[in-house]
DNA sequence: ATAATTTTTAATCATTTGATTAAATCAAAT
DNA sequence: ATTTGATTTAATCAAATGATTAAAAATTAT
């Protein structure tokens, strides 16, 4: 197991090569539909080689899904709590921190999403997700705007649902809108100035 | 292959058995994930009786992916089409229309977008969506309130994904605050009434 | 009732796939 | 140069899985 010898940097070491194949084939496919041997393939070693460094299939993929929520949650505990913006600042933040990152990993929810659904348990506890969110600076600006008109998680749900949605969808809105990769992207540019826009009025409106 | 002469309603017929066991296998875990003798189990008979009814698994899900597209599609292009409604109340009738469906078939868009991500020729040609949409009284009422301010498009997927967002995210959005599927449900039904609002709100501040 | 047809089953096949093993190769230490 | 330990490979295993087959059971027609 140890790789301490030879001459290689962490990026480019063989575990590393795998471990960024895995990612990339269980993100566009899924756990069940990919194979092992995809996997190496992809990652240009042997197939044993995947089972001598990690074990197993499951194994590497609770790693490679770990690395994804982490990605995913990476940075938003700060912008969530940041105690000088306003409400719709953090919301500006939180666009255009979203659409960069997704921007880059398109397929990235989809695959939390539809590996959370097929397997829930194994995300039950992760992380303080609920605690972070719920006892943030920016769920109680939030609360405070909405005035017990409406639930909050409502707004949660429709910013969360502005920024990721259209990269859930995207296979389908590209059908729809026959849009090339770099308009659609140029359309979520767009959105990071809108949506707070988008937000303020609906919180208004309420 | 006749079955023409058995006494049986068309539900209870064991090919009917079969599609809707099929069906929510299929939609629960996904076409990589389910095993035929899953969905043989599922609809109470033996294996080779999937085969001999519908030749493949494949065969199998290509109809029942047909059909929960076409769930998914029914009824909105009269929504759509209406000469005598505004666009908020276009809008209302989708809310209320795809809620109610969603509530009962809570899985069907994440099993919809799962699908077509792993698969996207399969449903590239498939029904003119691109053309319904665009060419529906409701898009034209949209062009005219946006007043090319900003791509309508954006307001497509807001008003979608406003309406089906919670259900894909559903698994997460349970996590986070601990609800139960009926404060979930309930909320949705809040969703209905808040939608049509929020989204003339967001159109009036483009 | 008997024959013919449809439906259902148990057993089995062939392929795929995750995993292992034993040997070969390579890099570094002595 | 040789030894030692780490890395990589080819070959193979065992289990899972989609599919088929041949026979039995059930249903309908004659």
């Amino acid at each position: 197991m140890a790789k301490t010898t030879k001459l290689e940097t962490a990026d480019s070491s063989t575990e590393e090569k795998i471990k960024e194949a895995a990612s990339k084939v269980f993100t566009q496919k899924g756990f069940a539909a990919t194979r092992t041997r995809d996997i190496a393939e992809e990652a240009g070693i042997n197939l044993a080689l995947l089972n001598y460094y990690f074990r197993s299939k499951e194994k590497l993929f609770d790693l490679v899904m770990m690395e994804s929520l982490q990605k995913f949650m990476m940075g938003v505990k700060d912008i969530l709590n940041d105690v000088n913006s306003s409400l719709t600042e953090k919301i500006s933040l939180l666009a255009s921190h979203y659409i960069d990152l997704l921007k880059a990993n398109a397929d990235l929810p989809l695959f939390i999403l539809s590996e959370i659904r097929a397997n829930p348990e194994r995300l039950e506890t992760k992380m303080g997700v609920k605690e972070m969110l719920l006892q943030s600076n920016f769920f109680k600006q939030l609360e405070a705007t909405t005035k017990k008109t409406v639930d909050p998680v409502h707004f949660v749900m429709n910013i969360i649902g502005l920024i990721v949605f259209p990269f859930v969808a995207s296979p389908m809105l590209m059908i729809i809108g026959d849009r090339s990769k770099t308009e659609f992207d140029a359309l979520m540019e767009e959105r990071k100035k809108m949506i707070p826009v988008w937000v303020d009025a609906m919180l208004k409106s309420s």
